[in-house]
DNA sequence: ATATTATATCAATATAATTTGATATATATT
DNA sequence: AATATATATCAAATTATATTGATATAATAT
């Protein structure tokens, strides 16, 4: 089944789809931000945010740093630029096949 | 839980975030095909290409035309970029943010 | 009319992701 | 040292998604 980069994507695209871990992306936009603020902001409980933080740090859309006893999260753009470029690139390709009629 | 466009924008997400989904979409920016072409390429069964298909098409990520007994899908590349801009906002929301200080 | 081909849908099962509750770890405060 | 706070992780339960096999529909060909 196909390209292992096609694969990779997917995972990307999976892990920045949840309705949670989407509106998390979205709010770190506008700065680092600690756990604590993230699940008091969306009223969620400390572990399943901490749980969906995970899959995003661990397919490194965010980044995380560690501050005394907070770590605080912020976007990884350049990986998330990737993502858009992927799918911009399939476009693109598309554009380009209706060109050449 | 936040904005319904963010909740949108995930189900679009999910919808293109499957390895079979993502591969599928891919295919396609080198024009239309028609499902058998599809299933026949991935060597995937017809039922499992054509429920794919549904989720693709049902989310607006592509479109179908009916010719006869075949069907062709194609990508709508309007509803693709409109993913990649929302993504793409988000991290020049967070490159304008990095300015301002 | 019958048979064939392309596609879609349905029901059952298998697999994976999400959520909750409990606990662990590490740092900071008293 | 004991307590409190921030975060992570684990196991169990719930919910969602993917896959398979069978059947339905609609167009075409014989």
């Amino acid at each position: 089944m196909n390209t292992f980069k096609t694969q990779q994507f997917a995972k990307l695209l999976k892990a920045l789809s949840g309705d949670i871990r989407l509106n998390i992306i979205s709010y770190l936009a506008s700065g680092e931000k600690c756990v604590c603020h993230i699940y008091e902001y969306f009223k969620l409980s400390q572990n399943l945010v901490s749980h969906h933080l995970g899959i995003l740090r661990e397919n490194g859309l965010i980044k995380d740093r560690k501050d005394g006893k907070w770590v605080y999260y912020s976007l990884n753009e350049q990986n998330i630029e990737k993502v858009t470029h992927f799918l911009q690139d399939i476009v693109q390709k598309k554009k380009e096949e209706k060109d050449s009629c």
